[in-house]
DNA sequence: GCAAATTAATGATTTATTCAAG
DNA sequence: CTTGAATAAATCATTAATTTGC
């Protein structure tokens, strides 16, 4: 209790203290009520406290709790590969590199949620690896990918000896405005994104036991694809 | 496969078709062999397809295959709110808004994947929500936020009256200052994050029901903390 | 009064930057 | 120096609020 180190002078801005549970309902008060049956806890709500009593004083705490998230329990028994990495960071194989370029060659830029589970899935046979790793991975290489990209027409602009040098600039400039406007493809909607998963806690660097573990045979001809969709 | 429409004007610009299989491992020639186990697989990544003809291939496809993610399956038999995510984008109901402000003005700014989860399961008391929307809203308010508060000083600065108005404005830049240190906190490291989850497909647009209703007492108890775990 | 058109907010994604492990 | 990890900034897209013409 008393160790709840509140540190308090992060909002020392104002002094809303109490004021908060004012301001709550009406801070930016939403143009017109939208839902009708949520007008009564509203008030509760208004009502200062009420909820906080309720629900969000249990909100207030440290940090504790269970390790894994609640989510995928299943704990794979492949104690072959893993270790290695006690609160490291994900150290891919050549393999994983390779299919993953692969993958990037074969066009796949922002794989959504599924295709980054079966990725995970495929890639975990050679090496320990989680979701957010693929991620990552596409994240980084797309974008070191594009600077890369950049840095070097950019090196090429700066000294234009021959003409031949222009054309390539002009082509680099070219292919860059197409792949942007292929990426973005006007809507990129309907990304079918998620974020969030896989927890973690700081402390404990004793286990940290791994998911996505061994080659047991679950090639339910899952498959990716890598290039958009669909021309929408 | 002939339906597979592979556009391949992303790519237009080389001419890598084949290439890719011998650029594949030695592209970026990871510094040095990480592992040993793998240096073996290595060598049948190296000879071109081996791979992609055992799992790489099935990567390729359009999309299909389920719809829900494969992680969490426990279906809640409440048909009395669901569906709506059909294609619509998270409504929040005035209680989920003042709960998150509660907890934002509490100094929670980036909360981990367990905090969200916490959250997430109280919120969802008052309507349907995910993970995903925590989270965006975190950022969101958080960086609106920001950037309304660097607006307005601004704006402010530009029409410096009175002294009292001097004063207001240096104490929004110190109080941003101190935001900002509070926020980067030097190393922001360990934030124990994830991402990637929800999935969701695009079709079924059948429902967009509303939810909101249920009032089961699940509450175990269980807490967030709002502001840094630790003076570190 | 109302519905279409316009504007303002804000949810959702992507991109750019930054930090730190190795 | 490379690159995995994480955050912040920029951007897109959709919903609600407001305005406008009837």
């Amino acid at each position: 209790m008393g160790s709840m180190n509140m540190k308090v002078h992060q909002f020392t801005r104002g002094l809303w203290d109490h004021e908060s549970s004012l301001t709550l309902g009406c801070k930016r008060l939403r143009p017109l009520a939208p839902k009708l049956t949520t007008t009564v806890i509203t008030t509760t709500i208004a009502a200062t406290d009420s909820i906080s009593s309720l629900d969000i004083k249990s909100f207030i705490k440290p940090e504790s709790g269970p390790r894994k998230c609640g989510s995928v329990d299943e704990k794979k028994e492949t104690p072959q590969v893993e270790a290695q990495s006690g609160g490291t960071r994900w150290n891919p194989t050549q393999e994983q590199i390779g299919i993953l370029e692969m993958l990037y060659k074969g066009g796949m830029r922002t794989p959504n949620a599924q295709q980054i589970e079966k990725i995970t899935v495929q890639l975990g046979k050679f090496g320990k690896i989680e979701g957010k790793n693929v991620f990552y991975w596409f994240q980084n290489h797309k974008a070191r990918e594009r600077q890369k990209q950049k840095r070097d027409s950019l090196g090429l602009t700066h000294s234009p000896r021959t003409p031949s040098m222009a054309a390539t600039i002009t082509l680099l400039d070219a292919n860059k405005e197409i792949e942007r406007e292929e990426e973005s493809q006007y809507k990129r909607k309907q990304r079918s994104w998620g974020v969030l998963e896989w927890c973690r806690e700081e402390d404990d660097e004793d286990s940290s036991r791994w998911s996505s573990g061994g080659e047991e045979g679950d090639d339910k001809t899952l498959e990716l694809f890598p290039l958009h969709p669909e021309g929408r």
